[in-house]
DNA sequence: TACTCTTAATCGCTAAGGGT
DNA sequence: ACCCTTAGCGATTAAGAGTA
C-alpha cells in the first residue's frame, strides 16, 4: 500500500479521546491529527515519540491529518487499523501469501454471522468459500508481537464466527498482520485476554487457520513482510 | 446503603447500500 | 455518476439496573 503523498514528520504531544492525537510539526505548528486505533496502543503513543502522520484526501473532514506510524525503539510500527486490510487484500491478489492462493475475487467488508462484516471472502469455481479475517497487531513485549492489548469481546465473537463456517464446511482464516518489523514471533497476550487465547486455540484445534505476516514499513507506504513463526500454546 | 454487574453512549471514518 | 444514510469499528466510561 502506497500513501498518496510521502508522510510528514512530527512529534506526539498526547494522544487522548480515543480518535484523537496532538503533534507538533518540526516547524513548531501545533495540529489534532485523527487515530484511526481505538485500541490501548501499549507502548506506542507515549508523548514525545516521533510520528509520522498523512494528509487528509477529503477537504470535509475536521481534522486534517492522519496519524500513520510511531518510531519505537528506533523502528517503525504502524497503529493505522484502517490499513491492515487492505494491505492483506493487496497481497492476496498478488499472490503474495502462500495459504491465500488461487481464488478467483476477493470481496471486502461482507456481512455474515450475528451483524459481523467478515474482512476478506475469497471465492473460486469448485472451491469452498474462504473467510478471512485480519487483526491489525502492534503490541510487542519482549521479541514476541502480542495480540489482543486489551480484552477484545468482539475478538472472540469473530472467533467463534469462523468457527462457524469451518462447520459449515468452509475456509475460515485469522490474520495476524504485525505492523512492525522487530518481533521473532507472535503470540496471544494470554495475560491480558485469557478467553481470547483459549478460544483462539480451541478455534484452530476445530478446524480454524491462523496464520501471521510482519509488513515492511516506509514513510512512502506499507506492504505485506514475511511470515512470522506462531505460539499457540496455552499457558493459563 | 454499598457494592457489583450490565448496558448504552461516545468519538471520526469507511464501506455498503439505497436513492436520484 | 453522484449524493445521502447507516452500521460497524472497539475500548472506555458513565449511567442504570440488580443484588446483598
Amino acid at each position: 500500500m502506497r500513501f498518496a503523498a510521502p508522510l510528514v514528520r512530527a512529534t506526539l504531544i498526547k494522544r487522548y479521546k480515543r480518535f484523537m492525537a496532538d503533534v507538533r510539526f518540526d516547524d513548531g505548528t501545533e495540529v489534532t491529527a485523527h487515530v484511526a486505533n481505538s485500541g490501548a496502543m501499549l507502548g506506542t503513543a507515549e508523548p514525545g515519540m516521533e510520528v509520522w502522520l498523512s494528509p487528509a484526501s477529503n477537504p470535509e473532514r475536521k481534522l486534517k491529518w492522519n496519524w500513520e506510524l510511531v518510531t519505537v525503539d528506533g523502528h517503525l510500527v504502524g497503529v493505522n487499523t484502517a490499513h491492515p486490510n487492505g494491505i492483506v487484500a493487496e497481497a492476496v491478489a498478488a499472490g503474495q501469501v502462500a495459504e491465500l492462493a488461487g481464488y478467483d475475487s476477493i470481496r471486502r467488508e461482507v456481512k455474515y454471522g450475528v451483524n459481523s462484516r467478515i474482512d476478506l471472502l475469497l471465492e473460486a469455481e469448485g472451491r469452498p468459500k474462504c473467510w478471512v479475517e485480519v487483526k491489525n497487531v502492534h503490541l510487542k513485549r519482549g521479541d514476541w508481537a502480542e495480540f489482543p492489548d486489551a480484552v477484545t469481546v468482539r475478538g472472540t465473537k469473530h472467533l467463534a464466527e469462523l468457527t462457524d463456517r469451518v462447520r459449515a464446511g468452509e475456509r475460515a482464516v485469522m490474520v495476524y498482520l504485525v505492523q512492525r518489523e522487530d518481533c521473532a514471533g507472535f503470540r496471544p497476550a494470554a495475560d491480558i485476554d485469557p478467553v481470547y487465547a483459549r478460544t483462539l486455540a480451541q478455534a484452530t484445534r476445530d478446524g480454524v487457520e491462523a496464520i501471521c505476516y510482519t509488513c515492511r514499513l516506509a514513510p512512502d507506504g506499507i506492504d505485506l513482510g514475511a511470515p512470522l513463526t506462531m505460539d499457540l500454546t496455552e499457558r493459563i
